[in-house]
DNA sequence: AAAAAAAGAATGAACATTCATTTTTGTGTA
DNA sequence: TACACAAAAATGAATGTTCATTCTTTTTTT
């Protein structure tokens, strides 16, 4: 194991624990030393790879949206008709959320809170873009209602942050089941 | 102006306060002597009415949440339909959330984050009972799709929430066309 | 003038960040 | 291979600040 393997895996460690305390404590409670303590390493290990705890949190973000979207949009193809790829990518992120919860629990305690920079935030949208093209087709197919993104956006995708965070706190228990039924009341809700 | 009437403007100032800085930095940046100055109060003073900073957030999330299911369910009457019921109750929250937008991004924030006691949130459910009792009844009736309350609230009542931060981050300006469009996809994604 | 409410200053703990050293790593030389 | 040694990485302790909360005194109310 060479130099740079070693670093890589301490800044990943470090990015684990930040996740890991920001789920379980938010953000105003995670100190640079539970951190530090929790990843093994000095506190001020941490400024040797990152600037500050802003920049710890904004790029911890930055990268856990990238695993997010490259999970989404793995198994899509952009030849397909756009209800089947509206399919596969929206059930490969309800997978995610219920597969990688920690990974969404944090994504959404971001989406919802002032605590990541409005860069960052910018950045983490165009990840997306995939899935903005493809209900741009269906919208010039007849396939899908002409209503704004940001619409289709909450009728489909966002509630699937709720149901995780409800199954999170142990309110909820999802099945197949209720994933068939919930992908069908998001088609409901925003074909044509 | 009585002595009560004094303790409830100030309790009143201190509430409006915490909501003000918890949306604009986190409850991780807002910090009592901040709120004692926007509330015009000293620091100490804030102990006479709380017993501490925890206890001050899960008050106001109660009061707040209890401001919202009031406003909420103002005008619905248990007698009607329940496809016009829920048109009521809908439309009524999603005014809410336009109009009164600061206290609908504070409870937005602490119900997607672990600043919240997990008692106070549960008091917070409580408050959305007759909702739910709408739904049972739709489902007997066979007007609504007989998946959980869970699934209803995540495809008609919490998209809401989405689109309320994104008109508050200026990404989207929601129009009463945009909510009605908003209206028929929650509708159509749980009618059975 | 007693009681209640409010205030500002004080306290001690916790925090993010920096600093002075120590430890580890990589490299050129025998 | 063994060693010296410079550079890089990592550390624990120190620093100065900020914070929630409490304490003592002052102001207001009855």
């Amino acid at each position: 194991m060479g130099q740079l393997q070693k670093s890589i895996d301490k800044r990943n460690a470090l990015i684990k624990a930040t996740i890991d305390l920001v789920n379980n404590n938010g953000f105003h409670a995670t100190s640079m030393s539970k951190i530090a303590k929790m990843a093994n390493v000095s506190p001020a290990t941490i400024y040797l790879y990152f600037d500050n705890k802003q920049d710890l949190l904004n790029k911890t973000y930055i990268e856990v949206k990238a695993i997010y979207t490259a999970y989404a949009f793995e198994t899509y193809n952009t030849e397909t008709t756009v209800e089947l790829g509206f399919e596969t990518i929206w059930k490969r992120i309800a997978n995610f959320k219920l597969k990688d919860s920690k990974n969404a629990l944090f994504l959404a305690q971001c989406d919802n809170t002032p605590i990541i920079d409005e860069q960052s935030r910018q950045l983490g949208i165009k990840h997306l873009q995939p899935l903005l093209d493809l209900w741009e087709r269906g919208k010039k197919e007849g396939v899908i209602k002409p209503i704004s993104n940001y619409l289709l956006y909450a009728y489909t995708i966002n509630p699937l942050s709720f149901l995780m965070i409800s199954q999170q706190r142990g309110a909820l228990k999802l099945d197949k089941t209720h994933i068939q039924e919930a992908y069908t009341a998001a088609w409901n809700s925003i074909k044509a």
